[in-house]
DNA sequence: CTAAGTGCAAATGATTTGCAGGTAT
DNA sequence: ATACCTGCAAATCATTTGCACTTAG
């Protein structure tokens, strides 16, 4: 594990801790999980990559503690048309994201002007923004090498 | 049925017409709810929406006819986490959204500096970019009012 | 001890699909 | 005529929930 996982997971269960809830190992695993992966897992890679640790746990307690963990602010969840939601415990915060369409990779992109964005939102339509999603769909380089596009 | 609406109407039937796929009444009332829809609707709403006229109208040819429509480049999929997708046939290429968590609503603000991100992004990644969707999630003004945000 | 959490299985809700007729071209 | 469409019902898939048992605090 990274130093910057063990920090975002130490910072997960710290919060975890503050909300009076119980630090269950399946609880923890996921966190862990979440802090530490580089691509953005759904909740049955999450569920399958903690099967040979707990081998009798239910995808219903993975889902059940992705909901409390993005409750707690600490993941996002990136919900795509048409298949399972994928999440972010990397960066628990709104930020753009590149999707490719071929393989499913999931990219961070550094964006500047997005803040100005919101805030030009928030003038021009009177709403009080909590939170948005930008996604750009394409082709990754790799998939445009192998299919041609 | 306003100018607007008939006008973008009669480009989606022409575009159907010019694919060779069959004009079939239910199609075109499809095509016709979108065309002058100013909300967003769903498939459901959709299909309650043309009970009156069709009777015997099923979910299913709603689904067919939207997936079709939206393969023929005439409406767009606004893909919510946890409900019903939302279908814009008015404008019918990607746009941003504003979405009220409250009641649902959904506006289309007018947004400058749009084309340079996904310049930027194409630049940043190598990916050939197809399509991006950006969607602020809030609170709108009427809803606020209610219920004290 | 006891509220909270877990695993399992059944329920839900959106969307998709197989099939046996209909209908636009 | 015939390939495309429709309506219906059953099937999928992701996600949620009820319940009896377990466990963290």
């Amino acid at each position: 594990m990274s130093v910057a996982a063990r920090k975002r997971y130490a910072a997960m269960a710290a919060k975890l801790k503050d909300s009076g809830l119980k630090s269950t190992p399946q609880r923890l695993a996921i966190m862990r999980v979440l802090a530490e992966s580089k691509g953005h897992p759904s909740v049955d890679g999450i569920y399958r990559s903690l099967q040979r640790r707990f081998p009798g746990i239910s995808p219903a307690t993975v889902y059940r503690n992705i909901m409390l963990i993005k409750s707690l602010g600490e993941a996002v969840e990136i919900s795509l048309a048409g298949s399972a939601s994928r999440y972010d415990g990397r960066k628990p915060y709104p930020h753009p994201h590149i999707v490719c369409v071929e393989c499913g990779n999931i990219l961070d992109p550094e964006l500047a002007s997005l803040g100005d964005m919101t805030r030009e939102v928030t003038a021009a339509s009177g709403f009080e923004i909590k939170s948005f999603r930008l996604d750009f769909f394409g082709v990754c380089p790799a998939c445009r090498k192998k299919s041609g596009s």
